[in-house]
DNA sequence: GTTAAATAGTTCGGCTCCGAAACGATCGCA
DNA sequence: TGCGATCGTTTCGGAGCCGAACTATTTAAC
């Protein structure tokens, strides 16, 4: 476990990284989105678009959506599951390992620079 | 400072947070409605409009909209600077406050929950 | 082989958001 | 007093997202 964050530390480090992605501007990601995205990036896979949509407890058309909305933008790539072809695998993506990355690195340099 | 956060730990605790936002259901905050919620609560006042717009890197009419939204929700008001009326002060509210004491709750959880 | 269940995608009307431009109210200054 | 500048809001057409219901494809059960 990591060492404590006080309250006031915690909302400062969200604003503060929150306050980048809109300053960017790049980043018009919903929280949905965004939670479909880092999902698919931090829990292991397979993804299927039922199984994220229970995961996150959304509807199936937002997940389609998120994936299509992602996929344009080129962070996610969608794949039929040959051994169940009613199934689609979300499958990351170069550009999207890099945007996840993007993002860790901004949350860590706000991390270290919060005030004590 | 505080102490280090790991890459894979810092993106673990967005999207965890992320994760409940999304669950919770009730926060359906764009995230320039979160960045103007975090600012007018974190930073010290006053907050105008336009000093909104100009520190978001965001247009006037976007900051107008957000506090339409976010004041329908109870979460912050509006009040004539009186020194100068052409000015629009942005006021905290109660209900912002527990909103915002309860995101940093959740930020809290999550961070105490990480794996090492 | 036929039928029921499961999966992802699509359609529908409705709502919110967007940026640019125009607008009304207010102020500062001569 | 007038007039340009400033501030917040509103309007406009366009775009994206929403949930509910429906469709098409594929699998499983019998």
């Amino acid at each position: 476990m990591p060492a404590g964050l006080r309250p006031s530390q915690a909302l400062r480090l969200w604003h503060d990284v929150i306050y980048d992605l809109v300053r960017d501007g790049e980043q018009d990601l919903t929280a949905r989105q965004m939670a479909v995205l880092l999902t698919v990036y931090l829990e292991p896979p397979p993804h299927t678009v039922r199984g994220l949509a229970g995961r996150l407890g959304v509807t199936k058309p937002v997940v389609t959506r998120a994936l299509d909305t992602m996929g344009r933008l080129g962070l996610v790539s969608r794949r039929r599951d040959e051994a169940d072809r009613r199934n689609v695998l979300v499958q990351r993506t170069l550009t999207g390992a890099l945007a996840v990355e993007r993002l860790g690195d901004m949350i860590l340099a706000r991390h270290r620079a919060l005030p004590l």
